[in-house]
DNA sequence: CTGAAAGCGCTTACAG
DNA sequence: CTGAAAGCGCTTACAG
């Protein structure tokens, strides 16, 4: 490996000196020349571990997402990514697949590298993890998940999953059924259940019965047609898009029509949700946005501003041919 | 900051033995009591700059991607997060938001954090390009395209592109919109068109028109809409799964049956091909194994090990309802 | 404009 | 088992 002392030696002047040219200072054109052709010719590129241990500029945020393949996380990293990067830092992803144990791990080695904040896409939280918030001393934001004392941005999953549920029943729907995920997930699995619930009991006469599902399309689907087969609810109301594309492919299996035999409705707003047909009415919450959020949130905290200690994005339903009043059989 | 200094002067000990401690060496276990403690109430982290710069254990692979919410994105990174992991190396990720100037910048942003070696999702590949490839000290695999004296992996866009104009042509379609992307994609834009142009070409009384689009689905489905309007293909052979979804979309909006009114193919395999209704037929890349294939390709080149210039990485035609026999009218 | 020297926070032989 | 010292590759006052 070529090193500042290998272009100084070469080019016959101090380390100091091409130090000072690779920054920008001040260099006599003659020495310029000569530095430049060495470096040139030897490839030379400075070692960012010796300049990062040396002039302590900590421009690097680091990002702790559960999975790589999800459009919620794929959208709130470009907006990190976005954000960060018009604020001269640069992002760190690191990947825990779903494993909580894996995060932490993460959360530690984020604080090894010294960057300057941590934005932490949560989805579980645990001891492990608030012991690890407590003992960083590094500025960290939640985003999804809340939990006290620590910053946090969250998608309004129970107001939005209310004003959902006084749709669905404005539309007439009575025999309801909800798809929801593990309650270990407080956003989606409590949140949205809660919100809905809290539509639901302020309608007499809906009977809505609560299932259990995961978070794959496959899991979904299955579920859906055990539902489909024992119940017989005039709309689904399912806790993530995913699954409500797991409903409206177990509906096209077993030959109903989407939205005569029964309507489903969605939450996330994934691109794919307006393609497939019927489109489906789902909550859209603005990943993007929020990963903005996220950014200048924790470059504000970096800079010792004050931020909100919870912060909310922002949610549009969307209404498509997916939920419609229910037929009269 | 707390330093391994502080650690060592408030432990009473030297800073020797705080390392020692903290790489597993032999401490006695009254020090390492002290030690321990003195850590936890300080909340040290090493820092591992310093770390790296004394250890030079590159354990760090960095992998550069053209977008962060794409299917074959999200996937290979995935295979590579996997395989990387289970060889102890770490994954870092830069994005380049589809620009090349900043993938680039990244490559060279790498080589400054002295990574071990580097992944390439490559897109497109210019003069810029071949310079770093050049210049750069570091090991590195393109995936997805190829170029001369660069060791790559890549999809056989031509050859299973081929095989599925094969297949549509044994459908019996002759009437053909094949739906591309711009040639400055040599391996989608250019392979995928070139396969498909050969098994067309054999077949003396096919007609194709090639068009060009983008790699959004709204932009594909407004293309769609006036293909259909102009011409009227029997069958639309599209470049990517995503452009598929975009002439589907078309299709239901404008009230036509697929495949009664005509068929569909896509290109890559993504899951939601198979949630769609009528599934997608279209040619499947195992982009997770190309992922995997990826990091243990160039773990070896880091080690030093030989491996092939231009490997190639599996797919599969999986057949769906949206390609049937043309209908006759 | 240029160089010698100190120091960033760690690790690693080498003694003891 | 423990410590003093050198050194990793850089940057930054400080002189000249």
């Amino acid at each position: 490996m070529v090193t500042i002392s290998d272009i100084a030696r070469l080019s016959g002047v101090a380390k100091s000196t091409v130090s000072r040219f690779l920054n920008g200072g001040s260099v006599g054109s003659h020495t310029k020349e000569k530095i430049e052709k060495v470096i040139r010719e030897t490839g030379y590129v400075p070692n960012s571990f010796a300049q990062s241990l040396k002039a302590k500029r900590p421009n690097m945020i680091g990002t702790v997402v559960p999975r790589l393949d999800s459009y919620a996380s794929s959208r709130t990293l470009m907006g990190i990514d976005e954000q960060l990067r018009s604020m001269d830092f640069d992002m760190l992803i690191l990947n825990s697949s779903r494993d909580p144990h894996r995060e932490v791990e993460n959360l530690y080695s984020f604080a090894r590298q010294k960057v300057a904040g941590i934005i932490l896409l949560a989805t579980e939280i645990d001891g492990e993890h608030v012991a690890a918030f407590k003992s960083l001393q590094v500025p960290l934001i939640l985003v999804g998940q809340q939990y006290p004392g620590i910053y946090s941005i969250i998608h309004d999953d129970e107001s939005s999953a209310y004003d959902l549920g006084r749709l669905v029943l404005l539309k007439g729907h009575r025999r309801i059924a909800f798809l929801g995920v593990s309650e270990k997930d407080v956003a989606v699995g409590v949140g949205r259940k809660k919100g809905f619930k809290r539509a639901a009991e302020q309608c007499s006469d809906a009977e809505v019965v609560y299932y259990e599902t995961g978070f794959g399309i496959e899991e979904a689907q299955q579920t859906a047609v055990e539902v489909i087969q024992s119940a017989c609810p005039t709309v689904f109301v399912c806790a993530t898009d995913n699954i409500a594309l797991g409903v409206l492919k177990a509906a096209n299996r077993l030959g109903f029509k989407v939205p005569d035999d029964f309507s489903i409705t969605g939450f996330g707003g994934y691109e794919i949700a307006g393609i497939v047909h019927p489109g489906l009415t789902t909550v859209k919450f603005f990943y993007k946005e929020t990963g903005k959020m996220a950014a200048s949130s924790i470059i504000k905290l970096v800079n010792g501003q004050p931020v909100e200690q919870v912060m909310h994005s922002q949610y549009e339903i969307i209404e498509r041919e997916s939920l419609d009043i229910p037929q009269v059989n």
